[in-house]
DNA sequence: CCCCTTAACTCAAAATGATGGAATAAAGTA
DNA sequence: TACTTTATTCCATCATTTTGAGTTAAGGGG
């Protein structure tokens, strides 16, 4: 439940140990490690350290990996985080259909599911999603919690008239308790470019990074921005509508309203429609991943025209990016064949007047996303793992 | 210290009383209460409020206002935020000049100082710091701390050549410590921009106001985007740096390498260049704002061709910022005189494809700031209470 | 091979600070 | 005046972390 936050609040002990067991797992999570390190690491006291490996160990969260000898002194006994100790449920709800991951706590897909929706109402959605979602359970002993994505925008916005993809009954604030009932397990919510941003820092290419941006290519063009671990969220629930940038000025009419939207030029509807013109693929769209790649394999010219076209408006839209939020790196990711989108970051030229054109770089300003077409319902997954192990802001109550 | 963020820490007892404390202090700087609402607001208990809010009145933070009835039952004490109880210094950093402001903790100004910079390395700058301060201290009883701002970009980035403007030696995770033995108080140092959006929205246009973005007017364009509360800074703190988005592909081309960046059509500097090049101001730009405001009088019309070209790639640039950071608004603030921010608010065309373009709104999409030329001087100052008052995600450990 | 040093770890007591329940104070209402 | 409501305080209790004194298990020097 992460809008409209509007009040801090206190902490107590329990918060505290909350926190810190929080802190303990993030940091076995990153790597293995002996309590002593551990508590070097975050500043906590060996003891409390000890207290806290052992009730994760007890919960099979974390496992000891017997002891390494590395210099003088008792070799400590190393502690590793444990990923197939328990499973999470990640939904992602299109307006036409539900998907749905089970993967471990290392996002490794243990099953999937998927349901064609006739209507979007969230009753009828959460029914499915209990039935999908017994089906999972009987693979897995033990399920920590479920991940839910929506697609943006929240809220009557000018963005409304073009988001036939938007679900308008799905109200944010309403929707976790609905869903805990539902499935009765904790709930988290998100919008699907956060979400699968969030995935990508902890199972993928940016696995590590604080700070860093992914570009979500779903219908439209989304975009998710961690900056120090959290998700930029805006003031309600709409950062990231990346799409509906101005990329060329008075250029191609978008039902936003805007003429020249980034989205008209780079997205998989704006691939879509430039093969469908050229009579490379049917008008209603359908096989497109198949023809994106024989067109690819044997180097189609109207295709590479419109990655031409398509890695120009992009090179400025990243390089925009990277001044307005100084990320490590750009991923780009989401409902594109990965040679696609290969081909376009080897095409784009990025200007040299970015923060992120600096010496010393260790890695590509732009990286490819890892986890291809179930993006966002691994997404919805790492929201479960976001929650349970990123120590948090005081908690946000909601009104 | 806000920049390269390492690793989360512990929770304990005493960081726990320090959030709390920011907690309630936090919310009596927002509104006067009784401790029962400040304790139901928080989740803390009336017990915890009531001694954190004792500890606060003893040193003169709060302060009770008097009883206020209100329905039945006892009436609540009031208590109310007191701004005068103590002052903070806010210190700006040009590679010239050396602004220092201090105020109350309301914001309010008691006094000014300012020199000239004939050398730029941190130890001479500190020395002049430290003897404006001294002269400061005799008017304020009590000194909480000093914000100290420079502008940005900070390390070897592809703006490196345009930013004349940088200060070179001024490593940002050095010299907290350096100015807190200079000064003997504690010291937060932040980039201009950053600094001046938390003032704004500490006490200007923004007060009160979680997620916003605000636009500095320096020598260039610079961003300060504040969401859910706290700024964000971006993987080497060098998030926000506008003046060198592309606005127009093709356009003028910019030390940075770019070409078409923002600032050459939108800021201080390229207002200038367009009156030096008609003959209304002096080449070396002596006496910008009298004849601004001359210009602006006699309602010029190179001026407001200038107006109309800035104003038309200014609403293109806040319709991106609305879409990708989704803020309550956007203030326009910093080195220009208030009529020409009023003006070119007022001559903003702002795109219909916003996350923004929202009904039911109850403030205008964009603001003009409140805290004129010493705008960057009192975010400085913001700083402090921002560091004070505010609660923070568990503290970052710096390496 | 023994003893010293180093480092990891455990146990129990102490310290910190939040919480909960009972008692008290001060208002409005019947 | 008695009763209800709300704010506040007092005091005992509770959840955690920290501290300090051992204990264990390794390496290194003679």
């Amino acid at each position: 439940m992460p809008f409209r936050p509007t009040q801090i609040t206190g902490n107590n002990a329990e918060k505290t140990k909350a926190h810190n067991r929080r802190v303990v797992l993030g940091y076995l999570r990153g790597r293995d490690a002996g309590r002593a390190e551990v508590a070097r690491a975050t500043g906590l006291s060996t003891q409390t350290v000890s207290n806290l490996v052992a009730e994760l160990a007890r919960e099979g969260l974390v496992a000891p990996q017997g002891r390494r000898a590395q210099a003088r002194g008792q070799p400590p006994v190393v502690y590793g985080f444990n990923p197939t100790s328990a499973a999470i449920l990640g939904f992602e709800v299109r307006p036409d259909a539900l998907t749905m991951v089970l993967t471990d706590l290392g996002g490794k897909i243990l099953t999937t599911g998927h349901t064609w929706l006739t209507q979007t109402d969230p009753a009828h959605v959460l029914g499915q999603m209990a039935m999908l979602a017994g089906q999972a359970a009987t693979l897995a002993p033990r399920i920590l919690g479920a991940g839910l994505v929506i697609p943006g925008p929240f809220g009557a916005t000018g963005l409304n008239a073009a988001s036939a993809t938007a679900l308008p009954d799905w109200v944010p604030s309403e929707i976790p308790a609905l869903a805990e009932s539902a499935l009765a397990l904790p709930v988290w919510l998100d919008k699907d470019a956060t979400a699968a941003a969030l995935a990508e820092g902890m199972f993928g290419a940016a696995k590590g990074a604080q700070t860093y941006a992914f570009l979500y290519f779903g219908a439209g063009l989304g975009l998710g921005i961690i900056d120090q671990g959290q998700p930029l969220r805006g003031a309600f629930g709409n950062a990231g509508e990346l799409g509906h940038i101005v990329s060329h000025p008075n250029g191609l009419p978008c039902d936003c309203g805007n003429n020249g939207c980034l989205e008209q030029y780079v997205s998989r509807l704006a691939v879509q429609r430039h093969l469908i013109a050229r009579g490379l693929l049917p008008a209603d769209g359908h096989g497109t991943d198949a023809v994106l790649t024989a067109l690819l394999a044997r180097d189609d010219a109207a295709l590479s025209a419109w990655v031409d076209t398509a890695a120009e408006a992009l090179s400025r839209a990243i390089g925009m990016l990277e001044n307005l939020f100084d990320p490590q790196y750009t991923i780009l990711g989401g409902a594109l064949p990965d040679a696609l989108l290969d081909l376009l970051i080897a095409r784009l030229a990025l200007p040299p007047g970015s923060v992120a054109h600096q010496t010393g770089r260790d890695r590509p300003r732009v990286l490819r996303g890892t986890s291809g077409r179930l993006t966002a319902a691994l997404g919805a997954a790492a929201l479960v793992i976001h929650h349970t192990v990123t120590p948090r802001i005081a908690a946000y109550r909601i009104e």
